[in-house]
DNA sequence: ACTACTATTAGTACCAAGTGCTAATCCGGA
DNA sequence: TCCGGATTAGCACTTGGTACTAATAGTAGT
């Protein structure tokens, strides 16, 4: 095998496993540790311990995010609870689908029944029924912005309902309907 | 300070920051490193590069996860194009609220909205609008099956009814229209 | 006061997985 | 045949440890 092509495979090979050593890596081409040493070097790819400390370092962070934005998607910037409430969600190519870039509704969902949940003032409010309109695509690199607004209650059925307007700049990207489900008694 | 307390303290500063070296954490609680070594012997917590791997490796499994749940939430595992197709999505605690174990809506909604995409045959199929209905809380363990019924179409106005009704063992959890909109025209 | 015990510290040899450097060897082409 | 790139080998040194032994300090028990 060639010295490029080796030096090719050797990239995607750690770009997939990161874990593999020196050592590891020369059985799998049949040449010796040196030669891998140098390849790496050419090719700038770090040593095993560096790999793993980015890998890692990576995962951090990625954790720190998917505790964030899974307890409530987007950040709520302001709460009046029962009254009103704003939240604001950067959309990154990770919300979009791959073939058009348009974000998947259920990330403008996510957002806006976050939000309606966000502005009860109930531990343990829950969504009982939405109708919700998706009315523009939003793309990667939108700052969508949400606004909740209670509407009206049923204490009776403990039943309220939550308008969600989302917006990207001027336009309405998104508007929702939630009625929720009040599980505690109002004070 | 006592032994038992800089132990516990050691672990839970690992826990937060597995990136300490032994020399950072004595310097740390201002004791020797072999201090530090036989606090880790105790306490069962391995050395750095060990906790590197770890978390690597970690971060390895989420991302082939997430890349997975967030292409489409829930496995398909049955589908014909333009008709209907089934998805199954096994609920874990990371879909649910803290407080009540009850899932979130906008992952049972996620599931549906994917299967309502996919079951279009259409690379580009977008939601228009959607009117959802939560019936019963689901919990951590229980396993959805969503089944999407591809109902109407409108060839004229690129549009299409899709009906998922999800269930849990016997019960219906969720229904839900979806009003898609097709992007490409129909052969 | 002497002993026992615990916690802490120091020091040694060793290991894995490297870097950095020098030197030797092989193999193909002008 | 001689040159040059590619490969291999060898050695000293580095990090961040393990494993083990030994010394020291302080404290409680009798």
């Amino acid at each position: 095998m060639p010295k490029k092509e080796r030096q090719r495979q050797l990239g995607l090979l750690l770009e997939e496993n990161p874990f593999l050593t020196d050592g590891e890596l020369s059985e799998h081409f049949t040449v010796s540790v040196q030669t891998i040493r140098l390849d790496r070097l050419e090719g700038g790819i770090p040593e095993l311990r560096e790999r793993l400390k980015t890998v890692a370092t990576r995962t951090m962070k990625e954790e720190v995010k998917s505790l964030h934005s899974d307890e409530i998607i987007g950040d709520i910037i302001d709460i009046e609870l029962d009254k009103k409430a704003l939240s604001i969600f950067d959309v990154t190519t990770d919300h979009v689908f791959q073939r058009n870039g348009i974000t998947r509704g259920h990330h403008l969902f996510a957002q806006a029944n976050s939000l309606a949940v966000a502005v009860m003032d109930d531990d343990l409010a829950l969504t009982v029924k939405s109708t919700i309109n998706f009315l523009k695509p939003v793309k990667a690199g939108d700052r969508v912005v949400a606004r909740a607004e209670v509407k009206k209650e049923s204490l009776l059925e403990k039943r309220t309902l939550v308008e969600v307007v989302s917006t990207v700049g001027e336009e309405t990207v998104f508007t929702g309907e939630f009625y929720m489900f009040r599980t505690t008694d109002r004070k």
